[in-house]
DNA sequence: TGATAATCAGACATAATAATCCCAATAATG
DNA sequence: CATTATTGGGATTATTATGTCTGATTATCA
């Protein structure tokens, strides 16, 4: 196999993520046009169409139609986090936790053998996910295009 | 999608991990046959056979062919840890940090958005992986039956 | 030595994810 | 009102991960 990382969503979430930031980056009041941000970060644009209309059914982007169409986020992008995202295009995390060496019945009582080392790590995934919103990253995207070019 | 939880391996690790775990917990200095361990965790057995050949090839499991044939740790259980697994069956991991959010070039001085707070997590999970041995493991599911079946 | 039972090896099949195609619906504009 | 440019949405294709089949090879045992 040619597992490159640790997967913490799928493809598609990394290219919803990535359009959303590049919305909140822009700043736009008119319509941002779903091609350009395909372009600009290098997502297929029919399969980045696909996530957006998703996106727009989840109410996290509002699209609007004909001509002058396009797209922007649905909110204030401070009020925007990671995991809203994921959890719209790859759907809501499993209610009973699973075990991360893939052995049925495992909870604190009857705990599977890395249980305790990897609920605190999973934790803090989701902790990451659920903090991180889409106005800071933004700004934090910003400011490393300042420092690459510079 | 349907993604299920973070994921730190693909199946075959997973089914990979499960079955030498077995082979540590039971100490055979008999050959186990690998269909054993497939019906015992449900893994599909031709499946399981495929990832054994490749268990095999890497010094992490010997098989012995023939009537009385089946397969042992390669070593002592308190010597090989899941990383070493892993690596095996999903390739080593990338030389190159890779950024959570799909964006290239993210390094300590110019990092991705959530690079500050990725880095210690994906830390975590290496350390996890490299910390963790499967006579540790073989204790700790032995342990696990125990409680289950009081 | 033939029957049996295991791994080995490569081709094949299925399912899930990722990506593409095509056209309809919508809306602005000359 | 025709033209143009956008999103909407269903069908299709491509790629990759997962799983299966078949036969060869190896070794034991009656």
């Amino acid at each position: 196999m040619v597992t490159s990382e640790y997967m913490l969503y799928s493809k598609s979430s990394e290219y919803a993520i990535q359009a959303m930031v590049y919305l909140a980056e822009v700043k736009s009041k008119e319509p941002v046009l779903t091609k350009n941000i395909a372009k600009e970060y290098n997502i297929p644009y029919q399969f980045l169409a696909k996530i957006v209309q998703n996106l727009v059914k989840h109410r996290l982007i509002k699209a609007t139609r004909g001509r002058t169409g396009g797209i922007n986020l649905y909110q204030d992008a401070s009020n925007i986090y990671l995991n809203q995202i994921v959890d719209a295009i790859d759907g809501p995390p499993p209610i009973k936790e699973q075990c991360a060496i893939g052995l049925d019945l495992c909870s604190d009582d009857v705990p599977c053998p890395i249980h305790h080392t990897w609920k605190p790590i999973r934790k803090a995934i989701r902790e990451m996910l659920a903090s991180e919103n889409l106005e800071e990253l933004a700004h934090r995207v910003i400011e490393k295009r300042r420092r690459m070019n510079s």
